[in-house]
RNA sequence: GGCGGCGUAGCCAAGUGGUAAGGCAUGGGACUGCAAAUCCCUGAUCCCCGGUUCGAAUCCGGGCGCCGCCUCCA
């Protein structure tokens, strides 16, 4: 029994998590459709996720990771009815469709790699795997809960009775309306496509046969096959944001709980809540979605915005804005200082000691991944009077493993971290001014360097400078 | 309209029955020629009203406000 307890959306309660496959831990995370740059929103699925698989490594478990990358069949809408998100994108941008997918699956998992997330065992993509999408639709279409129509293969949601259970809908709420309409033939508004086929005159880059015509898959049927392959099914955790519990968790629990027999699917739900970015949501320099990249622009380090993350519950939104990040920064700078000043400490800390305060983070780590308290724990021992360096050295990089914050190879932020002739010259200009007493000479040269964005700092072991 | 979430010090936020974690900012102090950096100290009774309870930020009811998803309909 590990002591990991999670809320489950599948329960709405929280339980004890225990591995189907004793020792190890299978884990689908629902990826990033690859048609446009990530918005820093988007990543906190993914630091959430990473939080879990280093929480589940901590209780000692294996885990295989898999993220899918939507590249292929993501409406613009949840009707069935929009535009194919990747398509669209290359229409307008006039570059291929594949194109399109391997820029931003590249950018993803460079932002995921910057803000510290752990490479995920799998990464598999839609377009790789048409083969096993087509073999799960007619798995279902076999077995009774499909139809056709024109615009392709449909699962019929009536055919499953727990349809509603996972989201708890009140379809009847929705049943009527503009989404039918859209789709001349449906049956159901829920119901939803496993295979399109294209509009008559539509001509699409992504294209595959299949026994209902040429035409691509349905969004949702990818993370049922995929991760059905990858994972086995059932398997223990799946993890997405929260708007994907109405409409696309609730739909491959239908295709795979149909097509495989199994009840429940996936035993585990983990669901994030959003950012609230308010005003933020534009970067206003760029007049795009605020990338990783813009706050890299503004001076912050990626990591700070695992910190930022950190301060923060995964289930409950937080308001991200600038003030909050810079004071995100800011504590992680300290932070690192910290671990800066005890990393060469002696390695022999005092079990004795330290055994109460690494209780305590563990606890809060198995409470939900409740973070936000974990790194509190950090603190404490950061700023710990009754902690020895050796102390406070080995818990901060024990802390690390979950926190992610790369205390272990931090380098003092606040110190010269290059190196400058002319700069280096005008510092040392100002040290000997300031040995004759001439201050104002002194100040007079750290004005100049203020003005070009230089700070000097003294320090006992002398001056040195860096860049703000 | 339906569903879900939230409202804790200036800001980001933990905390779900027993007298409010942590970070940032502010103010004070140490250090400094003055600064910067660093360190120490420093603040809230928890949106409003009512109820349950010996006791509620924490449970129940009613307001007000905000966010998200779905929907535009009974």
């Amino acid at each position: 029994m590990t002591g990991l307890v999670l809320y489950n959306t599948r329960t709405r309660t929280r339980e004890a998590f225990e591995p189907i496959e004793s020792g190890h831990a299978r884990v689908y995370s629902c990826g990033p459709t690859v048609y446009a740059p990530q918005h820093i929103g988007n990543l906190r699925p993914y630091l959430m996720a990473d939080l879990l698989r280093r929480a589940l490594e901590a209780e000692g478990l294996r885990v295989t990771h898999v993220i899918n990358i939507t590249d292929v069949g993501h409406l613009t809408d949840d009707a069935d009815a929009g535009e194919d998100k990747i398509e669209s994108a290359a229409a307008k941008s006039g570059r291929t469709a594949a194109e399109i997918a391997a820029l931003y699956t590249e950018q993803w998992k460079n932002d995921r790699r910057r803000v510290g997330c752990l490479e995920a065992s799998v990464y598999c993509k839609a377009t790789d795997h048409i083969a096993e999408q087509i073999a799960l639709a007619k798995r279902l279409e076999a077995k009774g809960y499909t139809y056709r129509i024109d615009d392709g293969l449909y699962f019929d949601t009536a055919k499953f009775p727990r349809y509603t259970e996972f989201a708890r809908l009140d379809l009847a709420g929705q049943e009527s309306g503009a989404r039918i309409a859209d789709v001349p033939g449906k049956r159901h508004s829920a119901d939803f496509a496993l295979w399109k086929l294209p509009a008559p005159a539509v001509q699409r880059q992504q294209e595959w046969d299949s026994p209902w015509g040429r035409g691509f898959p349905g969004w949702h049927l990818e993370c049922s096959a995929m991760s059905t392959k990858y994972l086995g099914a059932p398997f223990d955790v799946h993890t997405g944001g929260v708007d994907h519990i109405p409409v696309h968790h609730t739909n491959e629990i239908a295709q795979s709980e149909c097509a495989l027999d199994v009840h429940p699917w996936v035993r585990f739900w983990i669901h994030n809540e959003f950012y609230d970015l308010g005003g933020e949501k534009i970067s206003k320099s760029k007049g795009h979605v605020l990338v990783l990249q813009d706050l890299v622009d503004r001076g912050f380090e990626p990591l700070a915005f695992r910190y930022f993350f950190l301060q923060g519950h995964y289930r409950q939104q937080q308001a991200f804005t600038i003030d909050a990040m810079e004071a995100a920064a800011t504590g992680y700078r300290r932070l690192l200082g910290v671990a800066v000043q005890v990393r060469d400490a002696a390695e022999r800390p005092d079990d004795a000691v330290i055994s109460a305060y690494r209780a305590r983070f563990r606890e809060a780590v198995r409470d939900d991944l409740n973070a936000p308290r974990a790194l509190a724990v950090a603190w404490e021992v950061a700023r710990g009077a009754d902690l020895g360096a050796a102390e406070k050295r080995a818990l901060l990089l024990e802390f690390d493993g979950f926190l992610g914050l790369d205390l272990a190879s931090a380098t003092p932020r606040t110190a010269v971290a290059e190196s400058d002739p002319r700069i280096d010259g005008l510092v040392a200009e100002r040290e000997s001014a300031r040995r004759r007493k001439d201050f104002a000479a002194a100040d007079r040269v750290r004005d100049a360097l203020a003005a070009e964005g230089i700070v000097i700092e003294d320090t006992p072991a002398g001056p040195r400078w860096r860049r703000t």
